[in-house]
DNA sequence: ATATTATTTAACTATATGGTCAAATTTATA
DNA sequence: TATAAATTTGACCATATAGTTAAATAATAT
């Protein structure tokens, strides 16, 4: 027989709204069915444990920020622009999705082993590859001398944060007026690469 | 009678790092009264449920925020220097800390209305001052024009990430070398520093 | 010393929650 | 159509967990 996969799309949609708004401990089994219209039976059925489903949406999540990832390393382009490029297509993935960041970042923190272990299954080569282009450009002195790690900490952050701190940025706004909060994060696009832009090219000291 | 505070402070004690590191629905009593070295109808006589424990420990959490924002308000310096103050002061708070990002920005998801009820608590004027500022050394042509909340989300993300990620930058380092890894940490004040003036300082158009 | 008040504990309750099971129902197949 | 297989359900079970209670102990005041 086949699988009526509208099942199991249902509840792959209603855990993963779950889990990403209440994170693991915070989630409902119960709460998953309400959602998928079923009942918690055949919520067991299709997945055998929370722990299960849990996973399962946190291997969805790993593989939607690695092709992010590798899409950005495909082209052959100057660091800066490789991450103008990273910033642009990583906002429109949060806009999706607001909840991601927290979520990723409290399991990093709950279960560091299985993160790192989904992540190295999916990024393989690429961060080496980032790496070495970055000395290159610094030496040709292209850019700015920067570590790696902090650059990547850097830009990450700035893209993340008014998506994790989302709430306070509507507070901050005035009168929870969604839409003024929504154009604020795509504001981020530009403002973050700007940012970086400015930060990363050396001054002209003798123009 | 004089109440034992040595009890109730290691409660206290023992709450804020079950909290910080498990969240409010990972958090169990029971732990908490173990890390306490005492049993959960103590923990109850003390505190009369888990929801008035955590938001006991939130208050606080919330009240060193404010001092160091309150502190770096204090002194009249230009924009670019008092963000380095904060930067400065705040991986520092951080440092000891490192679950406090995470924490606060669940609660901030979590429950957006009392979180920003016990901002407004504390945080009062300053913003205003600190945006006027801005404009004005914008207008001055001191800095490059930049929104304000955007500038804060740029540092504050920057100042966050690496130790809401921290796992992840301990993997990065290879080996799970602790000391490193702090070290990483430590050197954020200097490189947020220097990515900041970087992008907030204008070009030498005519030196 | 004795009464009073505060602190602490072991044992308990009620409920929430993840998970199971056997039976019913639907869907596919011989 | 009859049979088998997959899907779905309601009613359960076991355990974890927040919270309670009554009694014991320690501290303080009279």
């Amino acid at each position: 027989m086949v699988k009526d996969i509208s099942t199991e799309q249902r509840i792959l949609e209603a855990a993963r709204r779950v889990f990403m708004k209440k994170g693991m401990a915070g989630a409902r089994m119960q709460e998953i069915a309400d959602e998928a219209g079923i009942n918690k039976a055949l919520l067991h059925y299709y997945f055998r444990s929370k722990d299960k489903l849990f996973e399962h949406i946190l291997m969805e999540v790993v593989g939607r920020i690695a092709t992010s990832l590798k899409s950005m390393m495909e082209l052959d382009i100057p660091i800066i622009q490789r991450l103008c490029f990273f910033v642009e297509i990583y906002v429109d993935v949060l806009m999706e999705n607001r909840y991601l960041p927290l979520f990723v970042l409290t399991e990093i923190n709950q279960n560091p082993e299985r993160f790192a272990s989904m992540i190295r299954e999916h990024i393989v080569v690429n961060m080496q590859d980032f790496i070495v282009q970055l000395e290159d450009e610094i030496e040709q002195g292209k850019i700015n001398p920067v570590h790696p790690l902090h650059l990547v900490s850097s830009v990450l952050g700035m893209i993340i944060f008014p998506f994790a701190a989302f709430p306070l940025i509507e507070e901050a706004m005035g009168d929870n007026f969604a839409p003024l909060a929504r154009n604020f994060l795509n504001q981020r696009k530009e403002v973050v690469k700007e940012f970086v832009i400015n930060a990363l090219t050396p001054k002209n000291h003798d123009k």
